[in-house]
DNA sequence: CTAACACTTGAAGCGCGCTTTAAGTCAAGG
DNA sequence: CCTTGACTTAAAGCGCGCTTCAAGTGTTAG
């Protein structure tokens, strides 16, 4: 007899709710579990499956993109061929995703050494260091229209 | 007589819809608009304003930030003070932000040289690079209780 | 005067990834 | 038998940053 579990020992055995299991069955990722009685019954193969779920999650992918990527593809097409056509992008997001939130470090940086008496002078750091530009100009987070006193002391 | 806008003139001007400047009103980043006829009235100081709430967002403020940066300080409390308040704690956010993007990427490349056979497989890779175990055990996206064989091969 | 359009308000909607609630069923222990 | 607790379902709620809707008022051009 196979061992089977319940929706509660399944949880607490994986680490996640079992408002979450019943979620991913409800859109698709995990397959509608068999039922004895009403309640759910799984095998001990459930904690495979939420362990590539959390896996795929800790990857970045959406719940809906780990429905595809587990049950999206022709039965049987292999692993490799599933992560090379779903990492592929994501990866791209990823660099993309870190190289705005260099650009917002940069930026919060230079708020760091705002010396403006004024809030509204501090635009001027606003143009996103678009290069092709003297950095005299862009790198300053006092605006231009400060007086030049002020603009020439901290800018 | 000073300039007046209306609310669509500034967002013409400011780039953003005016649906979003009432909500900004509606939530406190931007004080309460004067109105002629119902009508809210605008100077163009208030596009100076914009340009700061789009600053903050791009480094990463919330609205709820920004309005705590714009109206939260005493009354002529200087920017740097300011700055110094907010974007120091955002400022490690971000790096760690940073740091689970780069943990991201990696398991990303990792999924990338699968070569498992079963998805369920997959898993061992979920152990996030603890150190301290040895590379051998942490390096294969293959599960260990796969065969040795595929293991030996792929892992 | 009338049509067309910008504006006003409050309230609801969206997408995401679940959680929580409500109302009820089932199982095990005493 | 009764209580306790884990389970079932469908539906609503949450936080964020607006957008969109509905129903009405104001403004301007012809």
């Amino acid at each position: 007899m196979v061992e089977e579990l319940t929706i509660g020992e399944v949880a607490r055995r994986a680490g996640i709710r079992a408002s979450a299991i019943r979620y991913y069955e409800s859109i698709g990722v995990l397959p509608r579990a068999g039922r004895t009685n009403g309640r759910r019954r799984y095998s001990v193969a459930v904690l495979s499956t939420l362990a590539i779920v959390r896996l795929a999650q800790q990857a970045g992918f959406s719940v809906s993109e780990i429905k595809t990527l587990l049950n999206g593809f022709a039965a049987g097409t292999p692993p490799p061929e599933r992560w090379q056509a779903m990492a592929g992008p994501k990866l791209n997001a990823v660099e993309a995703l870190i190289a705005e939130l260099n650009a917002r470090k940069q930026l919060l940086e230079k708020t760091l050494q705002c010396s403006c008496t004024h809030l509204d002078d501090c635009v001027h750091v606003a143009t996103r260091a678009e290069s092709g530009k003297p950095a005299a100009q862009q790198a300053a987070l006092c605006a231009q229209q400060g007086d030049a006193e002020r603009y020439d002391a901290h800018c």
